[in-house]
DNA sequence: TGAGAAGTAGAACGATCGTTCTATCTCTTT
DNA sequence: AAAGAGATAGAACGATCGTTCTACTTCTCA
């Protein structure tokens, strides 16, 4: 194998391909971008996208699990800082809260995907619906660990509040949301007290 | 003025190009629907088409008018039935679960045309806008009229949880959502007791 | 009765869609 | 030195995008 690839073994074309197609992605929405904006950005040629992603398809697909990776490590950071269950529920809606604020002010990737995407068979909204499971069942496990009555339950409205969080941030300004959505996670999570 | 026209007002074959659009924006999105689409489904010529909507942005702004007058009306309908504040808002929560039910199962229109329309200045999150503000003000005034304590905060709320039913209703399936909706939204709107 | 708006029919516009292709060049590995 | 994978360059595919156009018909209201 030849041709330029970083220290993860990804090719360099490939990752640019990506990085450029998330951004664009993500600020103007899917069926908004061609190919052609997508390997412009990119710096890069129509054979060398097709030699990395059998279709745009597969593409937005890599294109939501980036998204999916930077949640997860995001999350395994903050399990490693070594603070107790209580405590780390609390900087878990902190980190989300900053997230809406910060990074994701177009709303979620998935659900803004989601949108464009009504076959619930195709890849995309598989993606999508592995994410959220993944996310609901991760937050009901620290729950558990801080001893939070009902966290199944809790889990599932701290999904919803997120949801809520991502959509009035994007739509409303976060500024309006802000309030409701940390008074609401913090009261869900048992944490008010 | 020639043409069939409806009781209305409006002209037969517009408001078949309305019902057809309508239809498959919402089922489909928006950017993966072309005029051609529309105006096969409509039984409709293209010069017909654009004799009633200058562009196909405009059709776009029509449909979601028709999604909002829909939801007036239904506000309408509850306020004229004569029910007393409290039990009001009690109607509002009910019928909006049953709308995530039976209709918006494939989420909230004005949600996913926001995913397709990044330009917070163009027509279409203008009228997303209006409708969100609208709703969040009329909500507002209900819980007001029913007493319940800071009514500005609680309307905000209840936008963020209808955002959240329609997204978890869509992705996650209603069942799954109804009963954390239904327990937020009640709490929230000060009738749980 | 005649003006005029709304309808039908269908060709055509340039632009862009996602995709495939051939050909050449540049590396790394064996 | 040879093989082969990856990247580059650029033309080309048919299909669809949103939009405009001419020409003809039909109906209503002044």
């Amino acid at each position: 194998m030849a041709a330029r690839t970083t220290s993860t073994g990804a090719s360099a074309a490939r990752e640019r391909l990506l990085q450029s197609a998330s951004e664009l992605f993500y600020r103007e929405g899917i069926h908004a971008v061609g190919v052609d904006r997508i390997i412009a950005e990119a710096g890069v040629t129509r054979a060398t996208f097709y030699r990395h992603f059998p279709s745009k398809e597969d593409l937005v697909e890599a294109y939501l699990g980036v998204e999916d990776a930077n949640i997860r490590g995001a999350f395994d950071a903050a399990e490693a800082s070594g603070a107790e269950p209580r405590q780390l529920v609390g900087l878990v809606i902190e980190g989300l809260a900053d997230d809406v604020a910060r990074n994701h002010t177009r709303g979620c990737p998935f659900i803004n995907a989601a949108a464009e995407y009504p076959d619930p068979d195709s890849g995309v909204r598989r993606a999508v619906g592995e994410h959220r499971e993944w996310f609901r069942s991760e937050l009901e496990t620290l729950l558990t660990a801080a001893e939070v009555e009902a966290p199944e339950q809790a889990a599932g409205q701290l999904v919803l509040l997120r949801d809520a969080a991502m959509v009035g941030g994007y739509l409303d300004g976060w500024e309006r949301v802000r309030p409701a959505f940390v008074a609401a996670a913090t009261r869900t999570a048992g944490l008010e007290a």
